[in-house]
DNA sequence: CTCGAAAACCTGTATGACAGGTTGTTATTG
DNA sequence: CAATAACAACCTGTCATACAGGTTTTCGAG
């Protein structure tokens, strides 16, 4: 193979990210859609001359972005949004400690102080439903650590959600992971009963704030939650 | 090979997924930094007994994602934050109309609204110099479109690296891109010379607020850059 | 026309081979 | 002995081939 002239213009920056550029430049042009399929790995093979290996290692690297999605036999397809990526590019800041926890929370708290208000703005009345639902799943569970958390992280995304924007969602679930890891910390500062229902209760009233649809209202409670949240992290010694 | 019993436990999720798990995993419990090598190819093979195919496809991935550096002869490394994986999700988000433009500068002018106000407060002289550089460039450039984009977006990145908060910055670049795509299509909807430079001279209020060391005054002047910007794109019909 | 089995196609993984880049070692030379 | 040049060992980049197993298409039997 590789009788087609490559011209040689460029320093060939490898086979591999031509072949990544020439399948998200298929999307682009062809306009595809989520759920539409892609070319075969053999035809991808044909069109770039390259040899397999290298159009399934672009493949494989698309799908690893969650990009596009791929599964034995069946061909792969464009893949909806995805937080896959972008969460894994916060985790390896923070593992490489190229990134701090409190870093992370000063950008949460700019962006849900944003999509609290647009929740209160936009939501619709099951997405009201679901934030209190999920509020109300932390008080109800508040004996077990781990079950408050992802109610917790759930009563954030599902506000995300409630701001009809997906690139908040992006963002917000993207930061879910370094969540899950610094979360318990927060949680043992606050060592009464009475300390960690009054956690709670800040997140149902920013529920109710998004119920009766006061934006103002909201952001100032979300505004206290990450005060409240940022402060314990500092007091557990977080960097 | 193959000989290694894997234990029937999980519904194996991919080889290569394992794979890739156990490189993060492995920089992680290793507490690698940027720049540290990780295993060849070949010992990853042994450990993990499977074919270096799938190695490969696992290492290929991650550096796609910018999570590691490759390049022929050497070992991976450990890469340094980097935007690559983020700015391909928002466009693939972008070219298959799973998010809208409008949408994009929504999230921005949130964050920029926020990385104006730290960068006006944290600062140093010679990051106030680089932001009133790029001002200073638009205007001198003005009459080359591509260039003033240019210093347009370094301006509005200078800005967010003031901030001292790297994952501003990494956001804010990842929507570079997307900027590019659109930014001409705002500059044609300020059809006299005069339109043009007002604009540009919102950049220079901008970088003078936080030279001055006023957050209050830098987030005003940047709202209004966004509301400009915005009412640009809507009068020019873009979703 | 319906249904089911075979054929054709596709991805997942393994193996082996070789080119070319990088690094450490060793032997040569001044 | 020190500097250096040649070399060996190792590493990644790419290719070809093979086969197992899943999916879609086709086509013939009923």
């Amino acid at each position: 193979m590789q009788e087609q002239t490559d011209p040689p213009g460029e320093p060939s920056p490898g086979l591999v990210s031509t072949a990544i550029q020439a399948i998200t430049q298929h999307i682009r042009s062809e306009g595809l859609a989520p759920g539409d399929p892609l070319p075969s790995e053999a035809a991808m093979t044909r069109q770039l001359n390259v040899s397999r290996t290298v159009v399934r290692e672009a493949f494989r690297s698309l799908s690893a972005m969650r990009l596009i999605d791929m599964s034995a036999g069946r061909r792969a397809t464009v893949a909806k949004l995805d937080t896959g990526a972008m969460s894994m590019v916060i985790e390896h800041g923070i593992t490489t400690q190229q990134i701090s926890v409190q870093q992370v929370y000063d950008v949460r708290r700019t962006i849900e102080m944003r999509t609290v208000a647009l929740a209160a703005l936009r939501r619709t009345d099951q997405e009201a439903q679901a934030i209190a639902q999920s509020a109300r799943l932390m008080h109800e569970n508040f004996k077990s650590p781990e079950a408050v958390m992802e109610h917790d992280i759930a009563f954030h995304e599902a506000i995300a959600a409630a701001s009809h924007n997906p690139v908040f969602s992006l963002i917000v679930t993207a930061f879910s992971g370094v969540t899950r890891r610094t979360w318990v910390i927060g949680w043992r500062t606050r060592s009464s009963d009475e300390d960690q229902l009054k956690m709670i209760k800040g997140h149902e009233d920013i529920a109710d704030a998004i119920l009766k649809g006061d934006p103002r209202l909201a952001a100032e409670h979300m505004a206290q939650h990450f005060d409240k949240s940022v402060k314990a992290l500092l007091d557990a010694g977080i960097a």
